[in-house]
DNA sequence: TTAAATCCTAGTAATCCGATAGGATTTAAA
DNA sequence: TTTAAATCCTATCGGATTACTAGGATTTAA
């Protein structure tokens, strides 16, 4: 599952992105459309702008803006910021590789090459999409 | 991160698929070879048994075997019956769809594009890939 | 009859998740 | 100079989930 803070996140990413080039976007605005709790969020922008994508100003009239541009955030950084490893075990991870304490043999373990099949379709799928894509309107799918 | 329920789950099919043909394999054995809670897997075994992957003798000499063919049990059977849908929100899910509380219309969520992508992504490997594909013995890496 | 195995339900400790609480700090503007 | 509006930060907490355990009931071969 999804986490709902990586969820959330997403959202505000894309929300900031949108509005790139305006006064930055407050807190406040962004709970208040996507219908996240605000304190709830408050971490999730925290977070984010510890990872460098995000900016922001203190005080009255402050906000958060982007720090890069939508094309050069790709989804694989945000998601570990978020999400963690995209590996689903960490004998597989590239970035968080940990041997497995159940595990006397990685060479010989049958889980270990699914995982890594399902790292690489991740990894592929992460690395191309961009903030910059999940900004574009979809066409409304025809009927 | 991979349930450890779903990973001893595949480790036991995999021991279990190893051995057909033989006499049916005790939990026990299992769960000592693989350095598994045998309590725990046995309520495992008893999931897959139940979602058809195994049959069970009971009583002295009774055990686990396969119901099924190794090359006929889809990776995406298994880990619909172990670890849950493959889609990360249940608005992408095509066997468990379910409608997002906090979003008011998915044709203008900007996740759901993406998660849509992972879960083809995954779909493709999981389809691609069954039980026989995890019984193969691996070649070691050369170094 | 006994020992060996699965079957089944309930419970439980630990961890994680989503959210909340309560301010401290900074800044623009009145 | 004061006030209001905003982020910043840490701590906490209830509920859900996970990983595992307990304790038998049932079945079967020998």
């Amino acid at each position: 599952m999804l986490s709902k803070k990586t969820k959330y996140g997403l959202k505000a990413l894309t929300y900031v992105a949108k509005h790139q080039g305006e006064d930055p976007v407050q807190i406040g605005a962004i709970a208040k459309s996507e219908n996240i709790s605000q304190k709830f969020l408050e971490s999730i922008m925290l977070t984010l702008r510890k990872a460098g994508f995000l900016g922001s100003r203190k005080g009255k009239g402050g906000g958060y803006y982007l720090r890069r541009q939508p094309e050069d955030i790709k989804m694989v950084e945000v998601m570990r910021v978020l999400e963690g490893p995209v590996s689903m075990v960490p004998c597989v991870s590239l970035n968080f590789y940990e041997k497995c304490d159940d595990c006397p043999d990685e060479t010989t373990c049958s889980v270990h090459v699914l995982m890594a099949q399902l790292r690489d379709s991740n990894l592929a799928v992460l690395n191309k999409n961009t903030l910059a894509d999940l900004i574009e309107e979809k066409l409304p799918d025809s009927e």
